[in-house]
DNA sequence: CTCCTGACATCCG
DNA sequence: ACGGATGCCAGGA
């Protein structure tokens, strides 16, 4: 599972482990599996699992705590709506508070690794 | 088969 | 302090 060889699975493991009501930013996802340059392939990783149900890529912003990825949400604020279902403020898909809701995969997972 | 892009972050100048 | 360039892996044209 976890020992995957592709870097996008890891990636997706660690979508899946973000609890609801919380997020993440892709450079913390990418930090934890070792290569903080490769934020940007969390979010092609995200570009991928959008067929996948299991991963839960509205809970993952950029470090600013925006959404960027809204547009591949359907180019809608669905995105923003899923987030605030689960209890985080976002406004203009940006979230309140994002040090507050931030779920960090190195600090949470951790415990468990 | 080869080149470029892709939902970002960080370093260098 | 701000701007430009680099880096990682994989998929698409």
């Amino acid at each position: 599972m976890s020992n995957n060889s592709g870097f996008f699975e890891r990636v997706y493991e660690v979508c899946r482990l973000i609890p609801e009501g919380r997020v993440t930013s892709y450079g913390a996802i990418a930090k934890y599996l070792g290569a903080a340059k490769s934020a940007r392939m969390v979010g092609w990783a995200m570009n991928s699992s959008k067929k996948l149900e299991d991963v839960p890529a509205h809970r993952v912003v950029n470090r600013k705590g925006l959404l960027t990825g809204k547009s591949h949400f359907g180019g809608s604020n669905a995105m923003q709506q899923l987030l605030e279902e689960e209890g985080v403020e976002v406004i203009e898909l940006q979230i309140l508070n994002f040090e507050k809701y931030f779920w960090d995969p190195m600090k949470e997972l951790s415990r468990d690794l």
